[in-house]
DNA sequence: CCAGACGTTGTT
DNA sequence: GTCTGG
DNA sequence: CCAGACGTTGTT
DNA sequence: GTCTGG
């Protein structure tokens, strides 16, 4: 499960790795990019640029439809706050419900909450790597993991919107992921659905041994 | 039918 | 909104 | 996910 | 321990 991630990427490598400025790697329109801050120490409740492929309901139901003219939808890098806020959430509710912020992808299709927002509310989230924290004795040590060679990885995520009478709380997505695990536990590989692509994080053939080889280790740097 | 939840993790 | 439990 | 707080009243 | 804020 990701719940701590790297992301330091700059704008145009976040297209780039989501593969959306088409062939020639344009860049896309933008939507609050500003809020972005990249950091090394990421977590639910920031904003991260995503690549969404879709804009917001007032214009798709104005008619004016996000797509372009062979019918292919636009991608758009939008920074959106990392936590879903369900868009069923009532305006008196207090919106402390982002710790919605991954889903299973084995039962994403089942549940009320996400299941609606999968044919037009997906989205990509490209981060440098992410931490998990396994126990160790009475210590929870982290681990970063990422590629070998640096390259970039592609979240498959969903995403809402939700606004209360104190304004707007306005893109709110969170991710979901796929693990396969061994017999005995131990986490043998992660993969990331990009696109309709499965991309598959490094693996070794032993379970055991491989851990130590797939999860490298790493303090967690502070934030500055 | 209505009321109330709607999500994730946990263990190596 | 939509599903589950009572 | 972790770090850090962790209380009360008003207002059926 | 468990909840909230980031």
């Amino acid at each position: 499960m990701c719940g701590r991630a790297r992301c330091t990427l700059r704008p145009e490598q976040v297209t780039w790795a989501c593969c959306a400025g088409g062939p020639d790697s344009r860049p896309l329109a933008t939507v609050d990019l500003n809020k972005y801050r990249p950091s090394y120490n990421v977590s639910p409740g920031t904003y991260l640029p995503v690549v969404a492929y879709r804009k917001e309901k007032k214009k798709a139901e104005a008619g004016e439809e996000d797509e372009g003219k062979d019918g292919e939808r636009c991608p758009v890098l939008h920074c959106m706050k990392w936590g879903l806020v369900p868009s069923f959430t009532k305006k008196s509710d207090k919106p402390g419900h982002y710790r919605m912020f991954n889903a299973r992808s084995e039962s994403i299709a089942e549940k009320a909450s996400f299941r609606q927002l999968l044919p037009k509310n997906r989205c990509l989230v490209a981060v440098e790597g992410f931490y998990e924290w396994k126990k160790d004795g009475s210590k929870k040590q982290p681990y970063y993991i990422h590629f070998q060679d640096e390259r970039p990885l592609v979240f498959a995520a969903l995403y809402d919107s939700w606004e209360n009478a104190e304004g707007t709380w306005p893109f709110i997505f969170n991710l979901f992921e796929w693990q396969v695990t061994c017999r005995n536990g131990t986490v043998l590989a992660v993969y990331f659905l990009l696109g309709r692509t499965r991309v598959k994080l490094q693996c070794e053939e032993e379970p055991l041994a491989g851990q130590q080889e797939v999860l490298l280790g790493a303090e967690l740097l502070p934030v500055t």
